[in-house]
DNA sequence: CACTTGACCTGTCCGC
DNA sequence: TGCGGACAGGTCAAGT
């Protein structure tokens, strides 16, 4: 679920609450959440101070003073939380959807020296947090492989339009969801921006016209900056660094709206299917 | 190579 | 109340 625009709301918080901190401890449960050896982590956590902390795509970088880096994805059910001295210094108290921490989900637990921890929870262990070279990093698979980021200043719908061609014959839910087409899309927002550009999902990209292109990449990134300005869309269970859920659910047009009115023409918003997702689409407003 | 499907997990909800 | 099954969705491996 965490999308880029939940993804980039960790990234925020977490640089703006840790950076600086030094790390005293770490402790973690399986190897599937955190697959280092307690001998790279003696050696590269602790002790060390946070320098940055970075996102690429759903990807969130920790950078350690000793030049090693925490790569961590949150994949559906991860969260990234903060609990210390600065947890409940904004917002209100029931914004919050995490209760105390640890608790059976949490898979990492890292000890800063000021006393507060960074907890790294995932009810499904499908997320993880792998340790490696700060160097290292760019030559990951998934970092060789992944597209474009959609918010960037410089690029353009052109650009965007051109990624699409490698997957001519697929729908265009399913080439958006497409890491290695567009870097950060999930389910929510390739609903709600097909919303926006009024095209039905399950389109062949071959049949999508050049002007739909330029709408589909003007709608994307519109709703995209929604809902960083939202802190992001809390659907089952993504939080903040702060463990306090985002509101763009609040501003939906379609997703998870299956038989409500269509903000745009007021016809029943439908679900089904597509690309192997929940799909919600205005059945007026996009066809086939 | 392009494309689709199933696996990975756990919790929740729905119908019986 | 319990119980089985569908569903939630990001990514990768394995299939066609």
């Amino acid at each position: 679920m965490p999308e880029l625009p939940e993804v980039e709301t960790v990234r925020r918080g977490l640089h703006r609450l840790i950076i600086g901190r030094s790390v005293a401890r770490v402790s973690h449960d399986t190897p599937k959440s955190f697959p280092n050896s307690p001998q790279d982590v003696h050696s590269f956590v602790v002790g060390a101070s946070v320098t940055d902390v970075r996102r690429r795509a759903k990807v969130l970088m920790i950078d350690l003073s000793t030049l090693y880096t925490l790569v961590v994805h949150l994949k559906m059910t991860g969260q990234l939380v903060l609990v210390g001295q600065t947890r409940f210094g904004a917002g209100h108290p029931n914004d919050s959807l995490v209760g105390s921490l640890p608790d059976k989900s949490t898979r990492v637990t890292i000890d800063f020296v000021d006393g507060s921890q960074l907890y790294f929870n995932d009810q499904r262990k499908f997320g993880w947090m792998k340790l490696m070279p700060t160097d290292e990093v760019p030559h990951m698979t998934f970092m060789k492989k992944v597209g474009p980021e959609p918010l960037e200043a410089d690029f353009t719908s052109w650009q965007f339009a051109a990624r699409f061609t490698r997957r001519a014959k697929t729908s265009i839910k399913a080439a958006l969801l497409d890491q290695t087409v567009i870097a950060g899309v999930g389910n929510i927002y390739a609903d709600e921006s097909l919303w926006g550009a009024h095209i039905h999902p399950k389109r062949l990209v071959h049949t999508i016209t050049a002007a739909e292109f330029q709408h589909l990449y003007t709608e994307l990134r519109i709703v995209m900056n929604l809902a960083i300005d939202k802190g992001g869309s809390t659907n089952q269970n993504y939080v903040n660094a702060e463990g306090k859920r985002g509101s763009y659910m609040d501003f939906a047009r379609v997703f998870r709206r299956e038989g409500l009115t269509c903000p745009h023409c007021g016809a029943e918003i439908i679900k089904f299917k597509a690309a192997g997702r929940g799909t919600h689409i205005c059945p007026v407003c996009q066809v086939v």
